[in-house]
DNA sequence: GATGAAACGTTGTGGTT
DNA sequence: AACCACAACGTTTCATC
C-alpha cells in the first residue's frame, strides 16, 4: 500500500474524519504535535490529494427527504454518455457510480415522497431501464477510511 | 416539507457542506450575519439533528484502496440479523443499506486489490448470496443536500 | 518540528429590536 | 427569539531557529 502516510498522519486523518471542525491545536494535543506542525501536515495532505475536502453531514429526513432509494440503470445503446453528463445536475442524486455488470449505473437518491420518486423515475426512462430499491435503513453510514491492514 | 429551515440556514448548510472547516466569521460575511449569530444558528441545527457532523473526505486510492465495489447480498434465512450486527465491524464497508427487493443489502466497499476482494467475498458467503459490481468511476460524489424544490 | 508574536476566530455577556 | 456589539479567550499563521 501507499507508504507515504505515517502513523501521525493516520491519526490526523482519523480525527478529521470523525470531526472535520476539530482545531489543529486540539489534534496536536492528542497526538503530541504543536499546532503549526499539524497545520503543515494537513496542508501537505491536502496538496497531495489525500485530504479531498471537509463536508457537513446533513439529515436527509429533517431536510424534507422522507424517502431514499438505490436505483440501478441499464443504459440504452448510445444513451450512456448523455446520462453521465446529465446526472450531476439532478439534485436528488447524492452518489452515482458507473459499475460493471448488467446494469451500468447505480445511484443513491433522496426524495420527498413516493410522488417525487415517480416523477424522478419518469425522467430516467429515456436513458435506460431502471430498477428501484427503497432504502429501509442505513446500517453503515460514511464509515471512515482506515489504515488498511498490511 | 420541513419549514423550520429558513433561507439563511440553507445558506449556512450550503457553506458547511462545501467546506465544513469554513469559519463562522467567514460564513457570516457571505450571508450578512455576525459570527455569534452564525454560531447560534449552527448550534441550534446541531441540537435539532439537522447538522449531524463534519467529516473529512479522504482519497480512497491514495490510502491504498485501488479497488471499489458495490456488493449486494441476499441473506440466507435467519442470517440477516447476525449480518447486520457484524457489518459495522468490517473496515472495508464504508456504506451499507438495507433495501427492498430480491437482495436485502447493498454495500459500498473499498479494497486494496483483487486478492483483498476475493477474501472479502469469502467472509460474506456464510451470510448469503452475493453479487459484486466493480466501481469503474464515481460520477457523482457526495453531492450536497439542497433545499428540495417546493 | 518548536517557539513566540501578531492576526484572526470563537464564545460569553449584555443590550436592542 | 433572533440578532448585534464588545471583550476575553483560544486558534491559526508567519517568522525565526
Amino acid at each position: 500500500m501507499n507508504t507515504k502516510i505515517d502513523d501521525l498522519n493516520w491519526r490526523i486523518l482519523e480525527c478529521l474524519q470523525e470531526n472535520a471542525r476539530e482545531s489543529f491545536a486540539n489534534i496536536g494535543r492528542k497526538i503530541g504535535l504543536t499546532p503549526p506542525a499539524v497545520a503543515e501536515r494537513v496542508k501537505k495532505m491536502e496538496d497531495l490529494g489525500i485530504l479531498q475536502g471537509y463536508k457537513a453531514m446533513v439529515s436527509h429526513s429533517l431536510t424534507g427527504h422522507q424517502l431514499k432509494a438505490i436505483i440501478t440503470l441499464r443504459a440504452f445503446m448510445g444513451k450512456l454518455k448523455s446520462f453521465l453528463e446529465m446526472v450531476p445536475l439532478l439534485d436528488e442524486v447524492i452518489n452515482c457510480y458507473r459499475i460493471t455488470g448488467n446494469e451500468n449505473i447505480v445511484m443513491e437518491v433522496v426524495l420527498k415522497d413516493q410522488f417525487h420518486l415517480e416523477k424522478f423515475i419518469d425522467r430516467l426512462i429515456q436513458y435506460g431501464e431502471t430498477r428501484t430499491h427503497i432504502i429501509l435503513s442505513n446500517v453503515v453510514k460514511n464509515a471512515p477510511i482506515r489504515k488498511s491492514g498490511g
